[in-house]
This record gives C-alpha cells, sequence and structure tokens, in this order.
DNA sequence: TTAGTATATAGTAACTACGTTATAAAAAAA
DNA sequence: TTTTTTTATAACGTAGTTACTATATACTAA
C-alpha cells in the first residue's frame, strides 16, 4: 500500500490533472469501466488504477464489480465537500460586503439629510 | 525560485491545507497583511511567506504595498474558475439524469397504455 | 484444469513539494 | 547613517507523489 493513501483528502486528490480528467471522462458518460479509462492514457495501466485507488478512498468514485470488471461512477456527494468550502469562502467575502453596503447606506442618508 | 510555482495551478494551490487556512483567514477578515498570518501559524515565516507566493502566482490573492507591509487579499474571480469545474461536473451529472427521467417517463406512459 | 482477460498491488526510481536556517531587500525610525 | 521592522528569496534536506516494470488476484471461457 502506498503511504501516502493513507491520508490523501478531496483537494488533494483533484490536485492532479490526470485525476480530474478521469472524473471528467466519468461524468460525460455516466459510468465507465477500467479498461475504458486506460485507453485514453498514454501512460500505464498501473499508474491509471492508482490514480483510480485514490478516487475511491477519498469516496470521489464508486465502484461495482461486474464479473473481473470494475464499473466506476461518481459520486457527486464527494465533490458537494469541495463545493461547500468554496460557498463558505465567497459567504465570508459576501458578508464583507453586506457590511460595507450598509456603511455606503447610512453615508448616504447622511448626506441626504445634510442637503435638506 | 522553487520550481513547483512555475506550472503550480488553483488545484494544486488549493490542496494544501495550510494555503485553504490562509485563504479562510482572509476570507473572514477581509483583507490581512503577511505578519498576521505568520503569527497565527507555527511554521517559519519563510513557509508561509512561499505559501503566499504560491497564492499570489495562482492569482488567488492580490497584493497591495503599504511602506514595508504586503496586505492580502482574494481574488474572488480566481475561485470562480474552480467552482465552475465543479458545477460542469454536476452538470454532466445531471444532464444523464434528466436523460434518466425521460427514458422513466415513457416507460411509465408505456405501462399505463398497457393497464388501458 | 488450463488459458485468457481485466484489474490491482508490490517494489522501486525519479521527481515534486514543503519545511528549515541563513541572507537579502526595502522602507521607517532613531 | 545606522538600526529596526517587515517581508521575500536562496539553498538545501526530508518527505510525499507519481510513474514504471513485474507480479498477483479473480473471474470467465475453453
Amino acid at each position: 500500500m502506498l503511504y501516502y493513501e493513507m491520508y490523501m483528502d478531496t483537494f488533494q486528490a483533484l490536485a492532479d490533472p490526470t485525476r480530474r480528467t478521469i472524473i471528467e471522462m466519468i461524468a460525460r458518460k455516466g459510468q465507465l469501466n477500467a479498461s475504458d479509462i486506460y485507453d485514453k492514457f498514454d501512460v500505464s495501466h498501473p499508474a491509471i488504477s492508482q490514480h483510480l485507488k485514490v478516487l475511491r478512498i477519498t469516496n470521489i468514485l464508486q465502484v461495482e464489480k461486474k464479473a473481473q470488471q470494475r464499473i466506476y461512477k461518481i459520486n457527486t456527494e464527494s465533490l458537494q465537500e469541495f463545493e461547500n468550502w468554496i460557498s463558505k469562502m465567497k459567504s465570508y467575502w459576501n458578508a464583507r460586503f453586506d457590511v460595507l453596503d450598509e456603511v455606503l447606506e447610512l453615508e448616504k442618508k447622511k448626506l441626504l439629510s445634510i442637503k435638506k
């Protein structure tokens, strides 16, 4: 077992371009078996197999057995974690603009009352 | 110059937990200078400075000079790229469910017409 | 049972990333 | 001008990541 697989997380899993391509391929087709994926890359089968392992471990992909074949599907919930993080960052950010809006609104009122 | 900085991308930049924490800190406060950030971590200043460099290069953070200080802010557009990728994956996925819905709807109609 | 197909794992080499200490640079204060 | 403050860069060691070849596993087909 590869050492890094023990603490690999979703963000790390998505950092690799090959893994992102694998995800895109599966997302487009709905599901793919390992061979379908191997064939699209110039790297060795084991290299792709390791990437698939990382995506399994991080729960980005789900597997189903069908005879010798492994059928891979996306687990959308895992991508949610990711999206949530971005949303959180944005909401912090927007919250700051809300505060700014209030300040500006107050300033506007002040200016208007002076004009009167 | 560190070798990896030349091809570091947004996904890779966000893969590091320290860098995500830095982003969170800045998102909450609106802006922070380098010292504010150094102080929150147990690692050395240069270590954080390098993380800031990565976040600058990948355009996740913007910098402003004020005397010796460097004031860091979030560049929300860069996070957008990220969010877009996730959305794209989800839409592929959902498009597949739409097809499935149509199939199911057709099946339902068939069943109903048989019952008649 | 033996051969074939599909996939995963082990072991290893090369490269990449992150942290450290030492040093530099640039502006401010004394 | 010298010292202090703030931040960045250089050089380098260690640890983590990815690719490869060889081998194992597990199921199917003959």
